[in-house]
RNA sequence: CGGGGCGUAGCUCAGUUUGGUCAGAGCGCAUGGUUUGGGACCAUGAGGCCGGCAGUUCGAGUCUGCCCGCCCCGACCA
């Protein structure tokens, strides 16, 4: 491609615009917006994209995944059927057609690939099957935000299992996994396997493929030795010493706290630090009232309580039930004299002694408050959240905080889909079965985004070989030297007919931006044609590196030759 | 949906406080010339519903109200 002909505005500056991954891609003329969420993809932006893709396709089908392209447009019925119509509420977008009858676009394709599938297998021998597509998706989000990270409309791989049993999934599933990380080992992403929740989808066994990264918006604790991870929803920690309590207990004292509800407010006020405090917080567990206890500076983990409690349902209760259980205002409860009600504390406030909690009075705090002698514990468990400085689960050492980009997720659906959309087999005795899923969803034009975040300098993206858009730009310094302009356009002719993707930058521009540009655009292997053309001589050099090396043309086109195949080739397309 | 910011030339912005020589700058673009290894220089020129609507006023880019759009934080989120 001749860069006077490439469509590739760039620009040099951009508001509206924080990340510096998303900065460049528009910079570099990769997107432009259309409005909030949505963006199109420029020549070289398509390119990028087609890459990805294709990696992601070819390790897709390495694990016999096999491609399919459903339709955009879905039937809202079916949704209505799985129970998501309502479940995804605004966030999925709907529109009617001439005859009044509602559809809305896809956000995601369980429904359309499980009706697919329930239409057409019938038995066993017919398992397992995963079919993928690579296609767009569109979600009503909230709050689209960081250019390419969270789109309405977006590009995504997204695969489905079907399987006569769990243990069928759980082999499919450790194969995607396992084909993800070539899929990001190929586009030369680092990331981390963690934790994560089903969310609207559910499902168990949910893993995300995590970039670490500032502009992620995830938040994430990982493990600072070994390979745990978790979103802090789901994070779990190992076993903690908790020495109790042996400080003296000091007599209880009442502290005026006007208008004081927070633990922020609280701890200001007194002049004391969260971790000397006591939440008390009140649940309503199948509608019935429960207290909960946690330290100050730890959150209640609701899921926990509900487990511990083996309740239905829990909610954290509603003005009105807080003013019958502690008889005051919401914000000043406390576990001192509650009565007719399961007081259940978080472990590690055994080791607490003398501290603050509400006093079941307006503006009221208790001050020196022990367990045990002013309140009954009805029964002692885990309840929090984890958080950082947690040991780690797997090795015991230190959890730490971090954000990530979220690349792609993986989780195992069970019979979720199958079974209210009819998906049934029948095995060898004739007796029949919902099918066993698994879905496996990677983010494409979000890793788009992720690599410009990722692999960059305050120059411009530096595309990975794998990715870039072109494999080589051949820069001539000034066109109107015709040595120059005649070298370049052998070396582009030369390097085209061997197959490398290359552009040839012959505009009429100074060598300053043409430089500038080159940088921004990203593409990984430079030649300079440029002083030295008339002795034979040209410049190369990677993007992103000080070293260059003045060589022959020959040796250019050798050495674009040799990085294009070794970086492919490492990849190891298996 | 809550909080904050912004909307003026293709892009980045000034001008809004205090209504009236207030339609501006830089970059980009066009033409001519000089330049040619890291976003050159000179000259000339084109380019605006000052986001929209409705008010206030003799007069609105500027004040008021409503609306729309975009960005950021939060809520939310495969």
């Amino acid at each position: 491609m001749r860069a006077s002909r490439l469509f590739s505005p760039t620009l040099r500056k951009v508001a509206d615009a924080e990340l510096p991954g998303h900065r460049l891609l528009l910079r570099g003329g990769f997107i432009r917006p259309l409005a909030s969420g949505l963006y199109s993809l420029l020549p070289l932006g398509w390119r990028v994209l087609q890459k990805i893709e294709n990696i992601v396709r070819e390790e897709m089908d390495h694990v016999d995944g096999q491609e399919t392209l459903l339709p955009t447009l879905h039937p809202e019925e079916l949704w209505v059927r799985s129970g998501r119509a309502s479940k995804w509420g605004p966030e999925l977008m709907r529109l009617t057609d001439r005859n009044n009858r509602v559809f809305c676009l896809g956000a995601t394709h369980e429904e359309v690939i499980t009706a697919l599938v329930a239409a057409e297998a019938r038995s066993y021998r017919q398992l397992p099957i995963m079919l993928y597509q690579i296609a767009t998706k569109f979600r009503d989000e909230p709050r689209p935000r960081g250019g390419l990270i969270r789109c309405r409309e977006f590009g995504m791989k997204d695969a489905y299992s079907f399987d006569r049993d769990k243990a069928g999934t759980d082999a499919v599933y450790d194969e995607v996994v396992e084909a993800y990380k070539r899929i990001l080992k190929r586009m030369e992403l680092p990331f981390r396997v963690t934790l994560a929740s089903g969310g609207y989808i559910g499902g168990t066994d949910t893993r995300e493929f995590m970039l670490i990264s500032e502009a992620g918006e995830d938040a994430l604790l990982l493990c600072s030795k070994c390979s745990y991870g978790a979103s802090p929803d789901v994070a779990d920690w190992g076993e903690k010493e908790i020495r109790e309590r042996d400080t003296e207990m000091l007599a209880i004292e009442r502290a005026a706290t006007p208008g004081m509800r927070t633990v922020e407010q609280v701890t200001g006020f007194l002049s004391v630090r969260p971790s000397e405090i006591v939440k008390t917080i009140i649940c309503s567990a199948d509608g019935k009232p429960v207290a909960a206890l946690v330290r100050g500076d730890h959150e209640l983990n609701l899921d926990l309580l509900k487990k511990v409690l083996g309740v239905r349902s829990i909610e954290l209760a509603g003005e009105n039930m807080i003013r019958s259980v502690t008889r005051a205002p919401v914000g000043f409860a406390g576990p001192v004299g509650l009565e007719n009600i399961k007081i259940i504390t978080d472990e590690e406030i055994k080791a607490l002694a003398n501290f603050v909690t509400g006093g079941n009075e307006i503006d009221l705090h208790l001050k020196n408050v022990n367990w045990g002698r002013d309140f009954e514990v009805n029964q002692w468990a885990r309840l929090r959240y984890a958080q950082p400085g947690d040991p780690c689960l797997v090795c015991n050492a230190p959890l730490e905080a971090a954000r990530g980009i979220e690349l792609a997720h993986v989780f195992k659906l069970g019979t979720i889909f199958s079974a209210p959309l009819d998906a049934a087999y029948l095995d060898e005795q004739g007796e029949r079965h919902f099918i066993e899923m698994g879905c496996y969803g990677f983010g494409t034009t979000r890793a788009i985004a992720a690599i410009a975040e990722y692999s960059r300098d305050e120059n411009g993206i530096i595309w990975p070989l794998s990715v870039a858009p072109y494999q080589v730009i051949i820069i001539v310094v000034n066109m109107e030297e015709k040595a120059q302009a005649d070298l370049g356009q052998s070396l582009y002719q030369a390097l085209s007919e061997k197959g490398l993707e290359v552009v040839f930058e012959d505009r009429d521009e100074r060598a300053g931006v043409k430089f500038k540009d080159a940088d921004l655009t990203g593409i990984p292997l430079q030649i300079v044609v440029g002083k030295h053309a008339a002795d034979g001589r040209v410049e190369v050099r990677r993007r992103g590196r000080q070293e260059k090396d003045l060589v022959s043309p020959e040796q250019a086109i050798e050495w674009c030759d040799k990085e294009v195949k070794s970086a492919l080739s490492e990849e190891g397309i298996s």
